[in-house]
DNA sequence: CTATATTAGTTGCAAATGAAACTAAAAATC
DNA sequence: GATTTTTAGTTTCATTTGCAACTAATATAG
């Protein structure tokens, strides 16, 4: 008991984050000595591309719980709804493209919150193959019941950065993006 | 710093986790929205949430890129097989701890490894309920190609970063992190 | 010692996923 | 104007996922 609070003060001087804090027990102390010594090996909690991924996930999680929950929607669901209820009557495509789904996915989601009456849609007249997708009235109320919860949670997470250091973590983390845009791009 | 010694004895005492302990100080995301600054609509591109996924989902992309397409390695395989190169002999629940996947998603994931004879586990003589895992050769010989390939992605798409920036990025991470953390615990 | 509970790990099953095939409409080519 | 190509969106199918039920081993309670 005393000995993991005496851990937790090394990691407090360590300066490592409880989260990229490699366990003890599964951590060789030579190699967390100088992370830089041993290429051989990767440390997975200090990991950028692990450690993002899991924190996506939790803030996700974080946010889903809402639209999962209460109203029983899907991410893709939801992502539908959020893009309707930003710019009503939107294509299929447009949805994908502007959530960042594919067809597939949009489709698909698009089919449910139709089939509980949460949007409609009908042909374009000027090209028969779009298809323009409307919130119906009870699928705004949804949207305009989810708005200002998601929004406070996203408030509350941020609530632990100053309004420059918001900023900062946007910045930086679009200049990741793109770096990791072009690796995608170039295989 | 001693606080937060203490604070994490506490709790220990209680039955917390470090990442399930709740912080008792913070109020509930909802009562602490500000009706008054609620806004009916939610830009997506611009939420928080949707962009760390967005961002996320790409930087996993450029690393799943090596992993998928050279060793046709899911994402679950590269995580047990990460766990396993940094130490090796962990049983499945010390990996599916270790590297943040669900016991299924590792069991299934090591007996596609063992098919591929990646690595090979036996039973623990002092437990036989636990299986030690334990790299192969060729186990060993894939994760030492892969190390350094995907360390070179993390370098080029930290690249864009200043040292200083970079610990930046990873503070403020820390810290949302947390943040996210406690609104999941809460529901 | 027996009965019950807990833990490690696997498996069965229903639902979700993604790639590719498919339908239908419009555009482009000849 | 007929033929081919492209585009929007759906469906099919094989694979993957996540949850809960399950087996087997150990720990605990009575």
């Amino acid at each position: 008991m005393f000995q993991q609070a005496l851990i937790y003060l090394q990691m407090q001087l360590s300066g490592y984050s409880r989260y990229t804090m490699p366990k003890p027990q599964v951590t060789d102390p030579e190699i967390m000595s100088d992370p830089t010594a041993n290429d051989a090996r990767l440390c997975l909690p200090s990991f950028f591309p692990y450690q993002l991924a899991v924190f996506s996930d939790d803030v996700s999680k974080a946010i889903a719980q809402l639209y999962r929950g209460r109203y029983k929607l899907s991410r893709q669901e939801w992502r539908v709804l959020a893009a309707l209820g930003e710019r009503d009557g939107l294509s299929a495509k447009e949805i994908a493209e502007y959530s960042t789904l594919d067809k597939t996915q949009t489709s698909r989601a698009a089919a449910r919150l139709l089939h509980n009456g949460l949007i409609i849609r009908d042909e374009d007249d000027s090209d028969r193959r779009h298809l323009r997708h409307k919130l119906t009235g009870k699928g705004r109320a949804v949207y305009r019941e989810i708005v200002p919860l998601v929004r406070a949670r996203e408030s509350y997470i941020l609530s632990t950065l100053s309004e420059q250091e918001t900023k900062e973590l946007a910045r930086l983390m679009t200049k990741v993006h793109q770096k990791a845009l072009e690796l995608q791009q170039w295989g």
